[in-house]
DNA sequence: GGTCGAGATTATGTATACAGAAGTCTTGTG
DNA sequence: CACAAGACTTCTGTATACATAATCTCGACC
């Protein structure tokens, strides 16, 4: 693996994850230390980042970028659109055989997650199946590129919601709700499913952070 | 302006404007003795290319991306839903004076574009100030930076459809009524209007081009 | 005492040298 | 004559050295 590829996979971990700070500066020198790599391959990773905007190239050095409670909204009402529609174009051109396996999964999830230790990367990776599932569905790569770039910033978000288990089985049952209009072949049902999934998920969201979370583009 | 900067902007336009063609390799040797510039920031400007889709980097080197006709398809699918949803903000965040006069403007316009010359590039800056209104309209940052980033696509695409004046004109009348359900605050209708004008710009340029163009992703 | 300016310092932007990998051409053998 | 193996060529990936620009600081002058 190059080592531009891992100081950006390395520098996104630390950026979604928050342990780098919104408002940090990432100085070439001082990263490309800290990595072990120079700077050329560090600044590629930072060009990458910063086209995904995660950071921004402002002035002196690139900065990690905030997520204000704006952003969250705009980021749904993008989310909205582009999931919803995507959902529908599943439903017509999908396999519906895929959909109904992983409808049948998620009315399982539930019960795995209310066990002992809830098992947050089985149902995220649950849940990245179904959107891997519609990515293909869809057959429409800007879409997915689209989709993808957004999905950057909400697994950020998602850190920032406090997932208890309760949501948890809520958001699976939602999440089987749209696998089984993918699966039926429905499209505004899809559509349906889906844009009432990301309102509960927004409202869980500002519900958890009535108090303003970290503050915005630094 | 910074080397990279400058490298950029002449291999995008040189990608955009089909001077340089699909499937040619931009080899980094040979670009950056062609641009007058050292490999480091061309492979910065390639990086930035790449990430927006012009450019792919298989395997050695990086190639020039192609448009298939299925990708044209897949672009105007993607652009009705963005577009279409920016237009229902626009329609209730804007501001109905600035689309007005965007309006009267679109109104006026077949009579400069029927002159001996057709001016295309005042048309299309006009339109471009009707996106511009629009993506400020919609206050919404990653919805207009969706936008942006299929645009770049769809100014190459402009390329391949031999715009004639009858239809020029009539995208002035669609873009013209896109205008005025904006300054009419009526969603729907906004949202209508750019639907049928998105549709009416890929049919003239699918019956522009019956025999297929260039092909796929190079 | 405050403010403006010049110098120093540090960071980014660029060029170049080096290393590793991949592809191609050539040559030898079956 | 065809196929395979090896060396050579060439390209990308990385490191480092140099240039340039911006910022911070210190000092002088008002």
């Amino acid at each position: 693996m190059r080592a531009s590829d891992r100081a950006y996979a390395s520098l996104r971990d630390d950026i979604i994850e928050w342990r780098l700070a919104p408002g940090t500066v990432l100085a070439e020198v001082e990263q490309s230390e800290r990595l072990g790599i120079s700077r050329t391959p560090l600044r590629e990773a930072l060009g990458r980042l910063t086209a995904e905007g995660l950071t921004t190239a402002g002035g002196r050095g690139v900065v990690v970028t905030g997520i204000s409670l704006e952003d969250i909204d705009e980021l749904f009402e993008l989310r909205e659109t582009l999931e919803g529609k995507a959902a529908a174009l599943a439903a017509r051109r999908g396999d519906p055989a895929t959909f109904e396996g992983l409808q049948r999964e998620l009315l399982n999830a539930p019960q795995l997650i209310s066990g002992n230790h809830p098992a947050l990367h089985d149902y995220y990776e649950l849940v990245g199946r179904l959107d891997t599932a519609i990515d293909a569905a869809i057959s429409n790569s800007y879409l997915a590129q689209a989709m993808r770039s957004l999905r950057v910033h909400l697994v950020r978000i998602r850190r920032l919601a406090a997932d208890d288990a309760c949501r948890l089985a809520a958001a699976a049952a939602e999440h089987a709700a749209i696998a089984e209009a993918i699966a039926a072949g429905n499209p505004k049902l899809a559509e349906a499913a889906t844009v009432l999934h990301l309102h509960r998920s927004l409202s869980h969201i500002k519900a958890t952070h009535a108090s303003p979370p970290k503050e915005h583009h630094g």
